[in-house]
DNA sequence: ATAATATATTCTTTTAATAGAATATACAAG
DNA sequence: CTTGTATATTCTATTAAAAGAATATATTAT
């Protein structure tokens, strides 16, 4: 039931193995369906599938050469990737700053402590 | 049949929606399975469940404090999904200085010129 | 030992994604 | 219009993930 409901976003569509497959395959350079299929020793409607996917949530895009298919990646899609996982770094980066949740642990515990050690890090 | 294959890599952990709340939940500092569950108004087992693969695949830790597992955001293992993505970026866009599959295309196909049109490249 | 709280696990059901095989469509060439 | 090549789609079967309910384990307090 696959092409009922086809993963609607850029996180679910990378998920899949074969998928990064054909990304990276495509990051350097517009390739045909056969050509990926051939490359990554895919079948052919397996690969137009995962086309398929990856052109719904923006990672590919294709044109028309004869009766080819040419796919490309679409760069700017993964920003929407890549944004997510850096907010969250930031987040976690600047978490030292955030002593809220550590000093709620000191008033409750006798000796906490040593969870620092190790770091090295100057918290604070 | 989830718990029998968990999710082993990073990136599939990473495609389901409420996993990705609760790493957001957890970037800015520790929290206990029921101030989760509470926060994102999730049930306490499936919270413990997401909790339990992003576990698997190194994107949080765990510690006792007392009955409670304080679970924190593993920020480093997200460099995996940052490389990934970085890497294609990079190769994206370079693309431009690659003119590989460009010309492989002109090998193969009789009268591929139109496609051509626009780029301005010299071909042969 | 019993009760209360916090979390984890098991089992079942439901839902979604993937593979495979077969077929359809599109375009080009003769 | 028939053939060949490239790609897409449909249908079915399989596999995997997720939700839900119930229960188990662990820790603390009484």
């Amino acid at each position: 039931m696959a092409r009922s409901t086809p993963p609607q976003d850029v996180f679910t569509a990378v998920a899949e193995p074969q998928r990064r497959q054909i990304l990276t395959a495509l990051a350097s350079g517009e390739r045909s369906v056969n050509e990926l299929a051939d490359l990554l020793q895919f079948r052919q409607p397996q690969t137009s599938k995962h086309l398929q996917v990856l052109k719904e949530v923006g990672l590919v895009d294709v044109r028309s050469l004869g009766q080819q298919r040419l796919y490309q990646l679409n760069g700017e899609r993964l920003k929407v990737i890549q944004d997510w996982v850096e907010a969250l770094e930031q987040l976690w980066t600047s978490r030292f700053k955030r002593l809220d949740t550590l000093l709620e642990h000191l008033q409750q515990t006798p000796s906490p402590v040593e969870t620092l050690e190790g770091h090295g890090d100057a918290h604070e």
